[in-house]
RNA sequence: GGGGAGGUGGCUGAGUGGUCGAAAGCACCCGCCUGCUAAGCGGGUAGGGGGUGUGAAACUCCCUCGAGGGUUCGAAUCCCUCCCUUCCCGCCA
């Protein structure tokens, strides 16, 4: 969320990031309110400030006259607060609506077409023959099963099977492997329920419950990613500054409605219920952010780079960017099969804004006041799309697939998926 | 699931109605002392919010002892609900 004292003081620049993200932000609402408030709670506090001295007072000399007296104050400070404590509930839930601002160096446009390329990474493959989609050459060759995936779930559901499921497996190994080992992020094992109060702090929540399975009966929710725990894992805290930057990476199966999605990408292992991800966090310093996002983007991209798989970055405008971040980039990994790009990764910083809603704090120095930190998330990757593209990638004209070298040693000899 | 104990500042831990935002110890910071170090001596060190107001200050008030409600002139302390931790029993991958 932005700080009440932010949005007092920039009311413009809250109003047009809002505009431009089309999500308006209702400034003059919140600015209403926090008159109304802060005149409320004035009344109160100096109501109260009377009392506490009054009281003091009584108890040295136990006079009935102030005792009654004192009794009236304690009820007249009491209304004045619930009526504070009401208009600031008000303003509280609309400050978790206001969208965060956004970067000078964001594209402002509309929707998707308005995204920039910003730069490329190998070049579409010529694979000498009509390349077929993972969705054919995965039920051909028994590793995709759609159809068994809705019986037992519904749309959206699937299952892999055999070297499909192996395959899945090998490249959450392998992405964490890279991560762990060589770019230097903690791996966290992650709850995949977690409650209101760690959604919002994520910012999934308030505004997006309709894309989130609930638990029935329960304050519980399925993590549409593992960025939710992973973020919320220093919730409630005040960090020292020399342990900044954290950096954590978790594998995590993660469930999202998709509701607003109907009709789209409804072919294929590509927008599913239930998807696996592998996901980098990392927390850090207001000084620092917009370099480790800039970095932790780079450690996404290194997968696809051993991967073999081209692909392009894409910098998310103003309208096609999202509620919570402060800047986004997207990974687009070439599908031959598709004949399209598929957006494998999703990397965010968010400034301060859900920090402040997680209350997650550092101490820049000894005896200093705590700061907000900064947050930064991003795939590292999404699975299935990434396995989309490898299987499209890597087919023969026999419709068998070659294994990228990256992963062999996580196949358990299997260099040939279909060979049998 | 049943029963017991408990949740206090960075940590340990005292506090059972006002003199408590909170003893003491540890840790840390500043200063003194000291061939050096250790020890010793003095001082300091929670968070959030409001008002006034500056370049960040300074001043002042309010709130916070797991969370929320209640009793009371007054609650860390009493009552209720919930959450969490821990121990014993039961069950179980």
């Amino acid at each position: 969320m932005l700080s009440l004292d932010f949005i007092r003081k920039n009311p413009d620049v809250v109003r047009r990031a809002g505009q431009l993200k089309g999500e308006p932000a209702p400034v003059d609402e919140i600015l209403r309110l926090d008159a109304d408030w802060r005149a409320h709670l004035h009344k109160a506090e100096t109501i109260k400030a009377e009392q506490n001295e009054l009281s003091k007072q009584f108890a040295r000399t136990r006079d009935e006259a102030l005792k009654e007296r004192l009794r009236q104050m304690a009820e007249a400070g009491k209304t004045e607060l619930s009526v504070a404590d009401a208009v600031k509930r008000e303003l509280d839930d609309m400050l978790l609506r206001v969208p965060n601002i956004f970067d000078e160096s964001v594209p402002i446009g509309e929707t998707e077409a308005d995204n920039v390329v910003i730069r490329e990474w190998g070049s579409k493959p010529d694979l000498g023959f009509p390349p077929r989609t993972h969705y054919d050459l995965g039920e051909a060759l028994g590793i995709m099963d759609f159809e068994r995936g809705a019986r037992v779930a519904g749309s959206r559901f699937a299952f892999l099977a055999g070297e499909g499921a192996r395959l899945e497996r090998a490249l959450v190994q392998f992405m964490l492997d890279v991560h762990t080992r060589e770019h230097g992020y903690v791996e966290l094992w992650s709850p995949l329920l977690v409650n209101t109060a760690a959604m919002t702090g994520t910012a999934n929540l308030p505004k997006f419950a309709d894309q989130l399975f609930k638990v029935e009966e329960r304050d519980l929710w399925l993590i549409p990613t593992a960025e939710v725990p992973v973020t919320n894992f220093h919730r409630e805290q005040i960090l020292d500054a020399d342990q900044l930057p954290l950096k954590y990476v978790s594998y995590a199966p993660s469930w999202r409605t998709e509701a607003g999605a109907a009709g789209k990408d409804t072919r294929g292992f590509i927008r599913m219920h239930q998807f696996s991800k592998v996901e980098l966090v990392k927390v850090t310093t207001p000084e620092t952010s917009m370099e480790e996002f800039e970095k932790l983007t780079h450690d996404a991209e290194a997968i696809l780079q051993r991967l073999g798989l081209h692909y392009n970055v894409m910098a998310m405008c103003t309208g096609d960017m999202g509620f919570a971040q402060y800047k986004k980039y997207d990974l687009n990994a070439w599908a031959p099969g598709l004949d399209r790009y598929l957006e494998v990764s999703s990397c965010s910083v968010f400034n301060d804004f859900q920090a402040m809603r997680a209350n997650i704090r550092y101490r820049p120095g000894r005896g200093a006041p705590p700061r907000f930190a900064h947050t930064i998330n991003g795939s590292g990757l999404a699975l299935p799309r990434t396995l989309d593209a490898i299987v499209e990638t890597y087919q023969r004209s026999d419709g068998m697939i070659t294994v990228p070298e990256v992963l062999k040693p996580y196949m358990g000899g299997v260099e040939l998926i279909g060979a049998r």
